[in-house]
DNA sequence: CGTAAGATTGAATGGCCTCAAGGACAGTGG
DNA sequence: CCACTGTCCTTGAGGCCATTCAATCTTACG
């Protein structure tokens, strides 16, 4: 998952329903089922396969001999991960929580392994990558501690948000850390922008991981620039 | 281009010598030479062509509304650019200087088009691309003023650079301002940083477009962290 | 209840930005 | 040849936002 720029030409994360997965892969396709914090690939695997997200939250990360972290993305249901570069992998990547992917073998993406539709759809995720990367970049650059974490919320809201009885609400299945690595800011000042957030009636927190949307228009705004 | 980490464990870009080119793209390619300035395709274009940089450099930008600007990349020989999402390109690209482009059919990224070889090059340009980005959103992030333009400085060296007479040198072709929406900082912070790294004596400016790097060990510690 | 991990809050610092002015340089026309 | 002009680059002063360092609070769990 990237917190992509809401006026972005390419609507980049059209959340695959799961019926629609479905009826596109292949009946004998291959599912894992992963415990929460389970390790997906490390950073110099032989990259074997690629993953599609099923249920759960996937994270891939990167680390500095020196310490320094990102979170390069959140891997959503519908959201497919694991692009080789040559035969490695160059990422780290973990299950959040309890997950299930779907693995999908490296040379179903290089050569379509009999399979052109596999081959079609695994293309179309690379390049859809590539997109959204694009535009995480405007956030990582160009916007303010406020407009990043609003902007987070608000994609997160779009894929995984519930509304149920008149409350709109996120669960946040990651960490402060993970969140202020993914922003490029610091623990304490995401920790802060929530608490601006609350304090200006935008957000409520039932718990630290459980955010109410109380507003979405203002939360809009706050996500882009004045 | 990105401006990569030089502990990353991919080599994002062994420059590709033009000999090799030759020799991997078939004879009847199609060429097209642009003009300083000229754009190759613009943000909401068809995206009928992919494009590989054989002399010159192309700029890769994405605009906000509010006129916010983020240059993606700059695109050096050897560089494959404009993978569409969709049918659609999401960024503007043009030429910074003179430049000589190959262009592929986007069929040929999509289905090999009956040219494996060359499908096979783009699809790894792509998976490369993914790859170099990933790095790139360290620097955005986690990196200060001084170590953007010094790693900025180091890349554009490795895959530029002039030795002659004992002499280093690199031609910036893009402007300060091109640099500064790369690097995620104002033009004013880019020029400071280069006057800082010219009093430290790690380069001297001939121009300013025109960069003598002195002390190629110092600019590499100033390229990492503390 | 005690411990540990995570989250929040506070105070102070500093790095980068903003606003503003001046300098270098090429192109143009008198 | 030389002002004139526009663009780009540099430099300075001041302010703000995010960080750093540090302490407290919350929650989960044995």
């Amino acid at each position: 998952m990237y917190v992509t720029l809401p006026n972005a030409a390419t609507d980049t994360h059209r959340p695959t329903p799961v019926v629609m997965l479905r009826s596109s892969v292949p009946a004998a396709r291959s599912v894992r089922r992963l415990a929460a914090g389970a390790h997906v690939f490390r950073e110099g695997d032989a990259a074997s396969y690629i993953y599609e997200v099923q249920t759960g939250t996937l994270r891939l990360t990167r680390v500095l001999e020196n310490g320094r972290r990102q979170v390069i993305a959140f891997a959503l249901p519908g959201d497919i991960v694991g692009f080789p570069n040559g035969d490695l992998h160059h990422t780290d990547c973990d299950a959040i929580g309890p997950c299930e992917v779907i693995l999908h073998r490296r040379e179903a993406l290089e050569n379509g392994e009999g399979n052109p539709e596999t081959h079609r759809r695994l293309l179309a995720a690379a390049l859809r990558e590539i997109s959204a990367m694009q535009d995480h970049f405007m956030m990582l650059a160009r916007k303010s501690a406020t407009e990043k974490v609003a902007s987070f919320l608000m994609v997160l809201f779009e894929r995984t948000g519930i509304r149920e009885g008149g409350i709109s609400m996120i669960e946040l299945y990651m960490k402060r850390a993970d969140i202020a690595d993914f922003l490029g800011l610091t623990i304490e000042t995401v920790s802060r922008t929530f608490t601006q957030l609350r304090n200006s009636g935008i957000i409520s927190l039932h718990s630290a991981q459980t955010v109410i949307v109380l507003d979405e228009d203002r939360l809009a705004d706050a996500s882009e620039a004045a």
